[in-house]
DNA sequence: GTCCAGGTCGCGC
DNA sequence: GCGCGACATGGA
């Protein structure tokens, strides 16, 4: 078994720790958070079919925020699989987003209070976006155990194994549910209806007809990204508005029962709440409105 | 058995 | 555009 540590640095304040935990995603398998020795780690299939197994955690230096990276692997590593591994670690935890603007208003908006610690306010991310699209059609219309199964189940029944460990596996490709078929999906992996949705999402992949790399890398204004991730079955405005955030662009609330009974609670005294006050409500927040709501403290 | 879960679709109006 | 029932699955 080869071992190897990258380094990867941050510019700007971070919180290794915060980012990790920052929301649901870190217990959705291959993520693993492990609490005695404060590190996330992620069974991680590669490009080229290796399939690695990175342990990440906070660095230790001084005077620049920085993230460790061991990679345990069945055989060393080439030159373009370090690079894909350092580019998605800086994707999982955001490395490259500038939340400045945020935390500036964080110190000094009238009337709010956001519970944001130094260095928090990123949000984990898969590796890719398909497994975080993946991510989020499992959010939809199910309790968060029912999250946790369906996606444990996806992983152990299509994910690739790591070298010598059949159950460390990585979560599936496009490729793996797109050959593997609606039918499948429903009888063992338990995404009920969903299973239609997931199936066609990696199929227009693998045909090429969506391409998710161009919505990566958009530089189309949010809204015109909003309609196109709506095109996608099983996308709603929940679903959109979540992977938006995904993308690093927080101007929509991904409005939910959720979202709906936290501002209930805490802004109408428990009453029921139209869509249209929830929007006005965070609206001030413009382009950061979906951070303020996720860091916006219980009454 | 019934209801609902970090919703969405397709229909009819 | 809006309101409505159906949708798989599992837990309360």
């Amino acid at each position: 078994m080869f071992s190897i540590v990258f380094q990867e640095h941050v510019s700007s304040t971070f919180d290794f720790e915060l980012t990790a935990r920052s929301h649901g995603w870190v217990a959705l398998r291959p993520f693993q958070w492990t609490e005695a020795g404060r590190e996330l780690c992620r069974i991680q299939r590669l490009r080229g079919g290796q399939v690695v197994r990175l342990k990440m955690r906070a660095g230790n230096d001084e005077h620049v925020a920085c993230v460790h990276i061991t990679v345990e692997s069945g055989a060393p590593l080439g030159a373009s699989e370090e690079v894909e591994i350092r580019q998605g670690a800086r994707r999982m935890l955001r490395l490259d987003e500038d939340l400045s603007e945020f935390y500036g208003l964080c110190q000094d908006f009238d009337g709010w209070n956001l519970k944001l610690a130094p260095g928090g306010g990123r949000l984990l991310r898969c590796p890719t976006l398909f497994e975080d699209i993946v991510y989020t059609l499992c959010t939809t219309n199910i309790s968060w155990s029912g999250t946790i199964r369906m996606v444990d189940r996806l992983v152990a029944k299509l994910g690739d194994s790591f070298p010598e460990h059949a159950t460390w596996r990585a979560f599936p490709t496009p490729q793996a549910i797109a050959s593997a078929g609606p039918g499948f999906l429903k009888n063992e992996t338990g995404l009920g209806y969903r299973s239609e949705y997931v199936w066609e999402l990696a199929s227009t992949i693998v045909e090429g007809r969506l391409d998710l790399q161009a919505i990566e890398n958009s530089e189309k204004p949010s809204d015109v990204l909003f309609r196109e991730i709506r095109q996608l079955k099983g996308v709603g405005s929940y679903a959109a508005a979540t992977i938006l955030m995904l993308l690093g662009r927080y101007e929509y609330l991904a409005i939910d029962s959720e979202l709906r009974a936290f501002a209930s609670k805490k802004y109408f005294q428990g009453e029921p709440v139209a869509d249209a006050q929830l929007q006005a409500l965070y609206a001030p927040w413009g382009k950061w409105q979906y951070l303020a709501y996720w860091f916006d403290p219980p009454a």
